[in-house]
RNA sequence: GGGCCCGUAGCUCAGUGGUAGAGCAGUGGACUUUUAAUCCAUCGGUCCUCGGUUCGAAUCCGAGCGGGCCUACCA
């Protein structure tokens, strides 16, 4: 009778029938060894057999994943963190425990303990002897061979994709990896690792609309933080010389396969340094992290020319790359109409109220960002376009500021920072004119930022890079959503994702 | 936000106007070294939702919900 509720009632009638014998929900369970240890301690010991006096006991603890019964004797597969391994119960040896087999499914929890042997076929496995159940099961897990493909299913219940699939475990281990990697390298580089606030009266920072909620004791508004950038200075204006912070921060916009709500910055900070400096740490880095998660500094793509992450990556500059791949100079264009009648010659489309900076960037992005595959810096950004980024010596237009494209994607952002509190104040007055005209998505006014840089905050390299981005690319994930493990869905069936609910009383 | 595509059993999928199907999972039976175990039998459906067309709709049309891809903003 197994439609999902009555595959939900039999368990739990099973569940009832267990509790007649044992808890099948203990507190405490015994564990002697992971799968993957009994397998090492085995093969250390020199597979001795299963039933002499030098026999390996254990106690091994997982979930079923597979069942092969058959009469007298019985096969599972164990399936633990660290792997598999197979169990064999034989009625002979059990006696009555044997028929209580009957009450444990796929997905089920048990703790069993046995010697070790291997099968006629080779396989290591565990002779069961004591046995129970520490967790039952209510729900059916994924089908055996396909598991779960339905992309929906595999973000909104990611439980059932790591159960299921071990690429998606995979993606997560290397997450972490490459997060631990790259806090690594900075806390080996003299770095000190900080928290800043993710509640703040001024989301500032970046270019981005932010979340608002509400601090009800406080009554009164707060935002949530775009970027790191504005607190991570403050501290530079305290005197520390190098630190660095890896945290979630919040824009609110869309959703897709490259932008998540909430996705993980990592910002760095270097006093006495300038970009220049910076665009080398991020060479050593990249190579770092990928040796590090990776083994190697080629990245191996299908159907795609290999990409390779060893120093010196290839430079150019903004000017530069637009002329050479958009074929033309912004200098000759200075006004938003020139630039705006040269978009609509090239079918580039233009939103309503666009800025010079905006236009700009839209060329950019269409005609040369993707064009950079291997690694590339592209230097000195309009000032427009950076109005944190300290400007150039020789030339106000521009200010000293790169970011690093990899595979057509920006991974780095990087500025020799903006410490003159004069002009800083002018810029953000300009971004503030934008914002009075509706364009939402400026640096506003920060005027406890600014009085902190009128204490003198040291010439400093500052970095940002989107964690998200650098997994999608050490992973060759083509969609964010692989690489987060809980990204954001639209609601559906109020969190029961269209299932039925388990009812005891049924 | 716009365009295109998708939604069928717990899972993976067939079915494109005429009685809703398969494999796995489940249930019952056979089987004491299997490993996608095998064999026999069997249960299981708001065909995403609502409305329309039709003698008749999973199938055609419309709206909605959810998802995917492309596109626009952003990292």
């Amino acid at each position: 009778m197994p439609s999902e509720a009555e595959l939900i009632a039999q368990r739990l009638e099973k569940r009832a029938r267990l509790l007649e014998h044992v808890d099948p929900y203990p507190a405490r369970v015994q564990r002697t060894h992971t799968a993957a240890a009994a397998a090492a301690a085995f093969a250390a010991a020199g597979e001795p057999d299963g039933e002499g006096a030098d026999a390996i006991a254990v106690f091994v603890v997982g979930r079923v994943t597979a069942q092969r019964i058959m009469g007298r004797a019985a096969f599972f597969d164990l399936t633990d963190a660290s792997g598999r391994i197979q169990l064999h119960f034989r009625r002979d040896v059990q006696g009555d425990a044997f028929e209580l087999l009957s009450l444990t499914d796929l997905g089920d929890f048990l703790e069993v303990s046995g010697a070790l042997f291997r099968t006629r076929t080779g396989e290591l496995t565990v002779a069961a002897g004591q046995w129970r159940v520490i967790a039952k099961a209510l729900r059916p897990l994924p089908e055996k061979w396909h598991g779960i493909v339905d992309v929906e299913t595999r973000t909104r219940q990611r439980y059932l994709d790591l159960i299921a699939n071990e690429r998606a475990r995979e993606i997560a281990r290397k997450r972490v990896a490459i997060v631990g990697a790259v806090r690594r390298f900075f806390t080996d580089h003299d770095f000190m690792e900080v928290e800043t606030p993710v509640l703040q009266e001024h989301a500032g920072g970046a270019a981005a609309r932010p979340f608002v909620t509400h601090h009800n004791a406080l009554d009164r508004d707060l935002f949530l933080r775009i970027s790191l950038e504005l607190h991570l200075k403050r501290l530079l204006v305290g005197g520390f010389e190098k630190v660095f912070e890896i945290s979630r921060v919040f824009r609110n916009e869309g959703v897709d396969a490259r932008h998540n709500p909430e996705f993980t910055l990592l910002e760095s900070y270097e006093a006495y340094v300038d970009y220049e400096h910076v665009a080398r740490m991020v060479e050593e880095l990249l190579s770092f992290v990928a040796q590090e998660v990776n083994g190697t500094l080629q990245l191996a793509r299908e159907d795609a020319e290999t990409i390779e992450l060893s120093a010196p990556f290839a430079r150019t500059t903004y000017r530069g790359a637009l002329r050479e791949h958009a074929g033309f100079d912004y200098r000759d264009y200075p006004t938003v109409d020139a630039l705006r009648a040269l978009a609509r010659e090239r079918d580039l489309p233009v939103a309503e109220g666009a800025s010079w900076a905006t236009i700009l960037d839209g060329f950019m992005s269409t005609f040369v960002e993707p064009r950079f595959v291997q690694p590339t810096f592209v230097f000195d950004y309009p000032t427009e376009l950076s109005p944190l980024a300290k400007r150039k010596v020789d030339d106000d237009g521009a200010v000293e500021r790169f970011e690093l494209f990899i595979n057509g994607y920006e991974i780095a952002n990087a500025y020799s920072e903006l410490n003159d509190p004069v002009d800083q104040r002018m810029r953000m007055d300009e971004q503030a004119r934008k914002a009075a005209a509706g364009d939402e998505e400026v640096e506003l006014i920060d005027e406890d930022f600014l009085i902190a840089l009128e204490h003198g905050m040291p010439p400093a390299g500052g970095l940002g890079i989107g964690i998200d981005r650098l997994v999608q690319l050490l992973t060759g994930e083509h969609s964010l959503r692989e690489v987060i493990l809980f990204p954001a869905l639209r609601e559906r069936d109020r969190g029961t994702h269209g299932q039925v609910r388990s009812d005891p009383r049924a």
